[in-house]
DNA sequence: TTCCACCTTTACCTTAACGATAAGGTTAAT
DNA sequence: ATTAACCTTATCGTTAAGGTAAAGGTGGAA
């Protein structure tokens, strides 16, 4: 068990952080001194990285709420089960069309990356046909 | 050449955005009236929708401004563009490794609905031996 | 027991990306 | 010329995701 500075530090964030995630319903300490003193296990070492990964890719703290229970196994019973799968259908569906997205750009990129390439070499001749030995 | 509230329209996005976009320079109107009023020709269209996708792609408009001009032609000398391959080489970078997070989410939830969904072909299972019709 | 590093809550501050409203000017069809 | 529909700038408000500081309580090593 570790003490909030200590999870923060491994995790990469601030303590501030955490006690903000607990705030907005996120996650709750694996358990609380009587006196009020957090303590967590490395299981929320795995959903802080999680967490942290889909704010990367552009999901707002609500919506990686609605979605992070989804990686940890949680017994449940049919409705449950039910209202987990669409939500998993509809988060694949999210991430499917952003790859779609972030796989053009890159497609595009690619294309400028070869044209600006191209254009340099030929300023490259140019300069040196004219003079120029450096530069 | 079309007035605000037109490209708006046609990006789907308010007139609100378009001025606040301008203020952060991300982009000015081709054309401005001696009155005031700002015209737009459909260029600024494909920009703004590949401004919306970097931002969907968890881009701020501040990092979108850095790279924003690398998906348009320009002429320039030398030096600057080394610079613009160096930026789209970073860029390019940044996509991959969202692709990859996406795709590692992706792979995840793939395995976690397998399961949600074989626990609840059991359940359902269970059910109908322990004489439940319904649910 | 002392002491420092760490913890607690409370509360105010900040930045990004707009929304909403006010007060007034413009355009173009009638 | 009038009028509706659009435009302008200016300003204030809002939400998200924390940062930062204040004032005080804890834990554990010496």
């Amino acid at each position: 068990m570790f003490k909030i500075g200590e999870i923060a530090k491994q995790a990469g964030v601030t303590t501030r952080t955490l006690r903000y995630y607990e705030q907005v319903g996120l996650f709750v300490p694996s358990n609380v001194s009587t006196k009020g003193y957090r303590y967590y296990d490395d299981g929320t070492l795995v959903v802080i990285t999680r967490i942290r990964e889909l704010q990367r890719v552009g999901l707002s703290l609500d919506e990686i709420k609605e979605v992070i229970g989804l990686y940890f196994h949680q017994k449940k019973k049919v409705e449950a089960k039910e209202k987990t799968l669409n939500y998993l259908r509809v988060h694949l569906d999210d991430i499917d069309s952003k790859i779609k997205l972030l796989n053009n750009v890159k497609k595009e990129l690619k294309e400028q990356m070869q044209f600006t390439q191209s254009r340099l070499v030929q300023l490259r001749k140019k300069g040196r046909k004219s003079g120029g030995s450096k530069n």
